[in-house]
DNA sequence: TTGTATGCGTTATCAC
DNA sequence: GTGATAACGCATACAA
């Protein structure tokens, strides 16, 4: 029985390559990663015994040898529903023409855990990251500080953050939106938006929310919040106890589109119709607000900008360039069939 | 003005921690990776240099010096839509319970494109994968086993197939659902399915709906079939094109729940109702499913179970265990709203 | 243009 | 239990 393989079935190296190539091993890694420094004929030469060899180069010795990884990180607040999918598409399509693959993590909302994977996706080797929101321990902070790794923080612009981001307005654009639910004659509002204390967008989407209302001398003692995790099913849950009691709301505001398409379904669960019993409104504008009857109202996100974006910016910042100062993006209304005239005052 | 850092702001290596614990470099990886070879004493010691230091692991000398990264991949074709979401959520909770970290790539559908994604994750220092399906190049195939790289093959289960896999029989799903549609007396059915060509899964499921006819005595060729990209406007388009024309079907199933909800998004616009004037079937059973209305009468789908499933196996494969053989589990079907009795002969 | 030699930060195999 | 020390596979400064 003829030995077909040696024992050892190791993978080719560089070395394995140089040698079948005639070359030295330095010469490989030439070819490979600087080809304008290598003659045409020696280099073709290399390529002809990688192909021969299967040759792929060994990602740990790379990392560790060239302390670079070609790896950004991106840590999300959720994966479970879409509401970062198209942006992070974006990003991920723009880094990967740069020749950089993508790690992904998310935290559920969670300072705590986001730190935690910071930590986890730097030390995998991310050579940048794109964060969601400022909100988030000044730990996370300082680590990438010390660590030197560039970041851009997405989903929101603030003047008033130092930090390089790309977004938009949250407080902004939900006032705009506030504005036009009281031009409708809406006097009785409620709000279900996601919990406040570790994110920035929620909150500033309610601050919002009560600029306005502050603006038209409303008060803000009657404005109804209800804090939960975003979730069609926690969006369902708080608009059935919003719609329970006396004081029924002829507005309720999302503080997304998910929480809005569960208190849509709650509402056609309770033959309340919307608009005409009451209107509803989301934030994001993903593919769900189209799809719901009736279609949803809600601010249109620049998902793909943001992504984009972000990766021109950590690419900058990766390569030591100047990467220019924040960048605002616009959300702007997207007016569709759930935000309507305040119903007269029969409840 | 005193140098407050020393010029090299270098990270902490093994070394400076092992320093300043006053032990071997040794010990220290000891006490991190093998707590009990260590005395209780000197690993207290080393643990405090390691917080003091702010030391972390490199990544790249790490994998090169264990010859393991404890990362593993997952190639599945598309992120655009929830269709592998909970499945994948399922699936990195599980390893990451097991302290390992998942990389994703997506292949929109494409077997050369997947085939790449593979090259990548495994030269990123992938130990193990996981992939959708058994359609892929032969040079995915033996890329994996030259590299001796373990991976499970999700989403499908087909008993004449050698490859270790957990999921379920798309075929047997598929007519369980196409023998109650014909119960219900419809008798003109068409089909908007993903393409076939690379797709099993898809293409199993067509031939789960040509078998039931086939034992029904129905002309085949009476069966219209769309073959597209799946997307909610493509569903929508799809639909569209097949209620114009003379022969309009009665009952549309679709191959997921994404179609279906464009075709039922076109219903509305077209004044068609579900499921009076025709009925809608989906795939899946993913949250949008129960969110359109009518709510989607689908194949429900165990998503979870095939994400933890498939991690175990990969787990055990990867340590050497025996994984046992292919599992199967059931898709069972979730009747609401859009499939009724075919409408009466009008058209 | 090409080769030589060194170092990157771990893990693991030995001894002790 | 603990400490030397040899790999691990590559990139790169320097020399030729």
């Amino acid at each position: 029985m003829p030995i077909e393989q040696p024992a050892k079935t190791n993978l080719p190296t560089l070395e394995d390559v140089a040698a079948r190539a005639g070359v030295s091993t330095a010469t490989v890694s030439r070819s490979l990663n600087a080809a304008e420094q290598v003659s045409r004929g020696t280099r073709e030469r290399v390529l002809a015994a990688v192909r021969e060899l299967g040759y792929a180069p060994n990602f740990g010795a790379q990392a560790l040898a060239a302390k670079r990884t070609n790896t950004f990180g991106a840590i999300i607040p959720t994966m479970e529903n879409a509401i970062f999918a198209r942006g992070l598409q974006a990003f991920q399509e723009q880094l990967s023409d740069e020749g950089i693959t993508l790690l992904v993590a998310s935290s559920s909302y969670s300072a705590e855990l986001e730190e935690q994977q910071i930590r986890t996706l730097v030390a995998r080797g991310a050579d940048a990251m794109l964060l969601i929101g400022h909100d988030r321990t000044p730990e996370s902070y300082s680590f990438l500080e010390r660590r030197k790794i560039p970041y851009v923080v997405a989903w929101v612009y603030d003047s008033d953050e130092q930090r390089l981001s790309i977004g938009f307005d949250n407080r902004k654009a939900m006032a705009e939106l506030t504005r036009r639910v009281l031009d409708l004659g809406h006097e009785s509002i409620a709000v279900i938006t996601a919990e406040c204390s570790e994110n920035d967008r929620a909150r500033e989407r309610l601050a919002g929310v009560k600029d306005v209302m502050r603006e038209n001398d409303f008060d803000l003692d009657s404005l109804r919040v209800i804090e939960t995790t975003y979730s069609i099913s926690n969006g369902a849950e708080a608009f059935s106890e919003l719609m329970q009691g006396g004081q029924k709301p002829t507005a309720v505001l999302c503080g997304n589109d998910v929480l809005a398409a569960g208190a849509l379904m709650t509402a056609r669960q309770l033959r309340i119709e919307v608009p005409r019993d009451v209107s509803i409104t989301g934030f994001d504008d993903i593919e769900l607000a189209q799809i719901v009857s009736p279609a949803l109202t809600t601010v249109h996100v620049p998902h793909r900008e943001m992504g984009r974006g972000a990766a021109r910016l950590l690419m900058a910042l990766r390569n030591d360039k100047d990467p220019g100062h924040s960048i605002e993006l616009e959300a702007s209304l997207r007016w569709r069939e759930t935000l309507g005239p305040a119903a007269s005052k029969s409840n």
